[in-house]
DNA sequence: GTAAAATCTTGACCATGGTCAAGGTTTCGA
DNA sequence: TCGAAACCTTGACCATGGTCAAGATTTTAC
């Protein structure tokens, strides 16, 4: 069943600023049709610079739902691209989980302190249900960096982009009425409504599920 | 007066770890002792692009206390250099103030999301008190940058540094007791309690000066 | 297809932090 | 230095969202 507000929000045309996902911080913005076709029109890079790109992308790895892909903990440092499915990114804080993202089909994922600090990640990354990737490790990709300025400046300008995406995420954390924070991600991602149980959409949202569920009618 | 909290968080040996500050999104970790050792030593710039840069940055500004570095809606993007005094970013959500930033001396200060996106800010920066800054044009930079890999470089982890904070400022912001904010704050920025009326912190902190001072007892 | 698990909804109650007001204190600026 | 402005503190009251519980509904996995 779909809520009204739902319902109003996804009828709605959607500008293309809208469209842009605050949720980038964690999976960048850009839709990847293909990782292949991304690494060159998005990206921009030369045929040869993708060619020596997609080499390091490992295997497809696959998850079922519950399973983690990255735990509180963990050393492993990768980037990953979503093929399909549906991926959350939170933490715990005294016994709770607390919801700080989503990750889904045609995006990249990974933890970011984890991944730029090379350090074990503070976040579990877990699918929501099956789930294909493919990864990159942190070591490769860094080393890429080195070799290909202009892997380097769209690396650059995808962080800046996540950082300005931090900051609007901000200003959802700060609106002091439920309603209205719940409003913010309906214009925004309207999407996630359909992808993501509400519990986990309600955490992401400072609330509860009640609240959630009593703000929905 | 100072709390008992404050003064034992003050006291405190703290961390190196602990040391970097959070609030570095807006006004960027490194301390800058001068601005050209800034440049050479942090930046790690060979002395012939430090000179090329120091050319750019324009002659001090002076606001006294109340004055406006940057406006809603202003155009003017700089990136600037606090060679003294303090400064609050806060932008305005239904007749409040919401403060999400403080810059001090030897720190860079801006208005990320204008700076990036070449757009009119959203947000305010304000003096504190008599304040003096160092200012760099977005376009001299950004053309500074294309230039200089090594400037490029250093910018994109100044950036990664930048995206960081924002991660902690965002666990900050989802922890539920205002007790708990208030500390987390004064295990990181101490000084800021010095530096700041409690009524600003306390919006920072997502609570009302009247719950600050209650739970600084 | 079906049982089990997970999720959602609703109600009653309650704790917490916001609001308003007033008085005291500190800081600012000429 | 002194008057004014800004800031801080405290109390009383109240609105809001959290907690707990129970039942309904949906989704999952075999």
């Amino acid at each position: 069943m779909i809520s009204n507000l739902v319902e109003k929000a996804t009828k709605k045309r959607i500008s293309a600023d809208r469209t842009k996902d605050l949720l980038q911080f964690y999976n960048f913005t850009q839709k990847l049709p293909t990782l292949s076709h991304f690494l060159q029109n998005q990206l921009g890079l030369p045929s040869g610079e993708t060619a020596a790109l997609l080499r390091h992308w490992q295997k497809p790895r696959s998850l079922r739902r519950g399973d983690f892909l990255t735990r509180k903990g963990q050393v492993e440092q990768h980037l990953y691209y979503i093929l399909e499915g549906t991926v959350i990114i939170f933490y715990d804080i005294e016994e709770n989980e607390q919801v700080v993202g989503f990750g889904y089909a045609d995006t990249l994922i990974l933890s970011i302190p984890s991944f730029i600090r090379n350090r074990p990640s503070d976040y579990y990354i877990q699918a929501m249900g099956p789930t294909e990737l493919l990864g990159i490790s942190r070591t490769d990709f860094y080393r890429l960096l080195e070799q290909y300025p202009l892997l380097e400046r769209t690396w650059r300008q995808m962080v800046e982009e996540a950082l300005l995406g931090r900051i609007e995420r901000e200003i959802d954390l700060l609106t002091v009425s439920p309603r209205e924070r719940i409003q913010r991600l309906l214009n925004r991602s309207p999407h996630i409504f359909q992808l993501i149980p509400n519990k986990y959409i309600a955490s992401y949202l400072r609330m509860t599920p009640e609240t959630l569920s009593r703000n929905m009618r």
